[in-house]
Parts: C-alpha cells; sequence; structure tokens
DNA sequence: GCGTACATTCTTGTATATCAGTTTGTGTTT
DNA sequence: AAACACAAACTGATATACAAGAATGTACGC
C-alpha cells in the first residue's frame, strides 16, 4: 500500500500527491489555456479517478472555484464551467475598465525594477507572439495584466486580476473570435512605456482604451457554447440556414 | 425521523434546514455586525452541533469564506477567521480607492431610480446613527458601499464590494478606533448629491477623499487581536508598561 | 525544582457509505 | 406510432468512520 509521503523529500515520486490546491490550479490553468470551454462538464468521480484522489478532495476544490466564480453546480446532476451570459460578459470587461486603469492612477512613480520586469514580459509576449501554440500566446497576453497588478504591489487587486483574466478567458471563448495578438502586445508596450516615463494619466487613458478595444469586440450572435443546451440551439438554427439533406434511408 | 424539506411550503418548520450557503451567509453577517472578530477560532465540530448538520456541511461552507479570504486554516488545529496585516489593511483601503471611484468613473448619468434609492439609503443611515447599536450603524455605512455597487448594475464589482466591505469590516476592529458615523454620512450624502446632478468627476474625488479618511486612521500600535499569539505580545508588553502588584499571598 | 519523554485528547484531513434527485432507457398502453 | 409509466443507472449531497498531526497535560528522571 502507498504511503501518504511519498514523493517528499528526495524519493522519486510514486504519485506527485494531489491536494485540493493543485486540482484547482489545474482546472484554472486548463481555463487560461483554453484545454477546458465553458459550459464543459467535471463530474466529481472523474476528476477523482483522474487524479487519484477521494471524491471529497475533488469536491472541495470544485467549491473553491465555484466561490471563485468558474464553475457551477446542477443539483444532482453534474458541476459545469460557467457560461457567462453575454451581460455578464460585457460586466466582466465592465469591471476590468474599473479596476486596471485605477490601479495605474494610483501606481505613482513605478520603481524601475517594476519597468523592467514589465518590458521583459512585454518581450517574451512578443516572442511567444510567433510561436505556433494559441494557447501559449492568449496566456501570455491574459497575463501581462495579471502581471502589472503583481507589480505594482496589492495581493488583494492580484488575486481580483487573476480571477478577472480567467474569466476573460471563458467570455472571449463564448463570444469572440480569435484576437489580434500584435496589436493586443503594442497596446501593452505602450501602457508600460507611459508608466515608465512617468505618465500615469496616459497610461490609464491607454488602458482604457486597450480595454475598449477587446470590449468591442464581443459578439453576441457568436455564443458557440459546449454545453448541451446552447450548443444545441446554435446547431438546430431555427431557419434561413441551408441544412444537410435527410439521409436517404 | 425528521424528513428534508420539512420546512418548505406552509410545514411549521421543525428546524431550518441549515444549507452551507446559510452557514456561510451567517459568519459574514456576524464578521460585519462585528459578532466575530478576527482571529476568532470556528472548529468544525462546533458550528456543526450549533447548525444542526454534519462537519461536512460545515467545512464546505468555510472553504467557500477561504476562498473569499475571511477565515484560514491552519492544518489540525482549526479555522480562525483571518487577521490582516497591517499591510494588507492597507491594500484593502487601496483596493477599494481603486474600485469605488472607477465605479463612479464609468457610472455615466444613473438613473432616477438609483438616486433615490441611494438617498433613501443615506437617510437610513442617518436614523440609524442615532441608534445605540453600533453594530447596527456600521453595517450600515459599510452597506453604502455595496449598495452604490449594485445600483450601478454590475453583478462582477457588487460581489467584489461585498467582500471588500466585511474584509474592512475586520480591518477595522484591528487598526482603528470607533468611526465618526456622521462623518461618514455626510461624506455618502455628498457623493449622491454629485452623482445627482451628473457630476461623476465630482462624486469620484469625493469618494477618493473619503476613502482616504477612513485608510488614515489605520492605526498600526492598536492591532487589538483576538488571536492568542498577538493578545498576548500585546498583554504582555515587555518593559515600560506599570504591571500591577503580584499578589501577596 | 526543572526539563524531557510520553500518553492523552482534540482537531482537521481523507475516504467511504448511504441517501435522494435527475436522467434516461424500456416496456406498455392507447 | 405516440404518449405515458415505470425502473434502472448515474450523480451530487450528506453523514459517518477512521487516520494523522498538533497541542497539552502528566509522570518520570535528574
Amino acid at each position: 500500500m502507498r504511503r501518504r509521503y511519498d514523493n517528499v523529500g528526495s524519493a522519486p515520486s510514486a504519485r506527485p500527491m494531489v491536494t485540493k490546491a493543485n486540482i484547482a490550479e489545474r482546472v484554472v490553468e486548463s481555463i487560461l489555456t483554453r484545454q477546458i470551454r465553458p459550459g464543459e462538464r467535471l463530474g466529481e468521480q472523474e476528476l477523482a479517478d483522474l487524479f487519484g484522489v477521494s471524491r471529497t478532495v475533488v469536491r472541495e476544490a470544485l467549491i473553491k472555484l465555484q466561490a471563485r466564480g468558474f464553475v457551477e453546480v446542477r443539483s444532482r446532476t453534474g458541476w459545469y464551467v460557467v457560461e457567462p451570459s453575454f451581460d455578464e460578459a460585457r460586466e466582466t470587461y465592465a469591471a476590468r475598465r474599473v479596476i486596471e486603469p485605477g490601479m495605474l492612477r494610483d501606481a505613482g512613480k513605478p520603481l524601475q525594477s517594476v519597468i523592467r520586469k514589465l518590458r521583459q514580459h512585454v518581450a517574451a509576449e512578443r516572442k511567444a507572439i510567433t510561436s505556433t501554440d494559441a494557447g501559449t500566446r492568449s496566456v501570455m497576453l491574459a497575463d501581462f495584466h495579471v502581471c502589472l497588478a503583481e507589480c505594482l504591489g496589492n495581493r488583494l487587486l492580484t488575486a481580483m486580476m487573476v480571477d478577472l483574466s480567467a474569466r476573460t478567458t471563458l467570455v472571449s471563448a463564448l463570444y469572440q473570435s480569435a484576437t489580434d495578438a500584435q496589436v493586443s502586445n503594442a497596446d501593452h508596450a505602450a501602457i508600460v512605456a507611459a508608466l515608465a516615463q512617468g505618465d500615469t494619466a496616459k497610461a490609464e487613458k491607454l488602458m482604457r482604451a486597450h480595454i475598449d478595444v477587446l470590449a468591442a469586440r464581443l459578439d453576441e450572435t457568436r455564443a458557440r457554447s459546449a454545453s448541451s443546451r446552447d450548443r444545441l440551439r446554435a446547431a438546430l438554427a431555427p431557419a434561413g440556414v441551408p441544412k444537410p439533406r435527410k439521409r436517404p434511408a
């Protein structure tokens, strides 16, 4: 029988000793990389088997994610990644429009080290854009905003930005086509530049514009959901669309 | 044996059918009314007995509260209401300074019904001030900020403000003496007035000043904690303070 | 008297068992 | 063939059992 702390110390790690924090983290990561889409089902037993723990641990992880607004539970039916409504999608960007420029406004003259770190991030973004992996790319772009919060040194706001990032990814999966990474990267660079020269007002303005551009790309008609119901509605469009012929026999 | 849904419909309610949402809600309420102080212990079994449910339900409620930053768990020792550090206290106000004026900025010209509701709230505050109950009073004042978020119609930001309110209460319990309700109420009134005449810029400014006043009242030396360790440090001051004489016997 | 080892108790952490609602498949009836 | 009734399987919700660690009280050795 496998002991509990197999992988502590120098043990060659039988299995990675999964905790509920790990599970929650992995789910959030998968949301960010779009490996998990809105509406996707996350069964307790399924995850328990996958991670090799009891349903209890999985359940507690899911409850945490529920509190952060990433999943919801339909009683005796299943856990599902949330599918923000179009209204909620707008509210997500509205919240970011409130918080992010606000952070910059109160930033003061950032330290040299902060500027450096942000520049590094923007450079990393640029490099990532050439990479073929669309997942990495969008994670990188989203992470800029978290990085910013982190750099400005408020843990509360950073946590909020982490959650807003993931939520934005979900929203984007539902209501936006692929975003232009080049443009976003340029925006980020401009914001950092303004910050570097101490012009927080300008940085604030740029950030607002940046978010508005993103929000403007919300497309209500898109809504290609992964949930059975909404996906159905999209697939079984009531009229106008040419349907494939019925199979002869 | 008691059936599960005794209290639905017109049943005279054997017991109130407590869910984990109820428990979490009650704890937050108690934090807001300062019936529960930072550092206070919340044993799983204790709460389970109190609410008449199993530890499982209590535990899940606590995990939710943990995700919202209200409680923390020390392994195999117990759950405790968080005691924000002085830095975290400042960050709490910093976050509010970012979010609340930002909300007002993006508010646009609020609807007449919104103005009315806010005025009602401010009036209710004024009335509550004369009440002797200090708990009700501070809950009311804190709720203004939530009410504002709610009125401006962003559920995400509202949820954030709810959590920030509770957190502010905890911070206040640790690092602030009783706040001047009169002043706060007047500030709120002024903000609503500015909002009513469509001057969001002014409202924004007033809000920033209001929060700054609150934040300025943070007193690091105060820190009268309920946690054993910190309370000890305060009680057993190492030197300088006159100590009561030893008992003769 | 003092310090340490040990045992007891208390608390959370994890797993399992049981309960109850939802969904879905099937057979029956009309 | 369609509608309905019913039953079986599946899933989360809750309670309980047990394990493991932390804190504390106690007895022992010095």
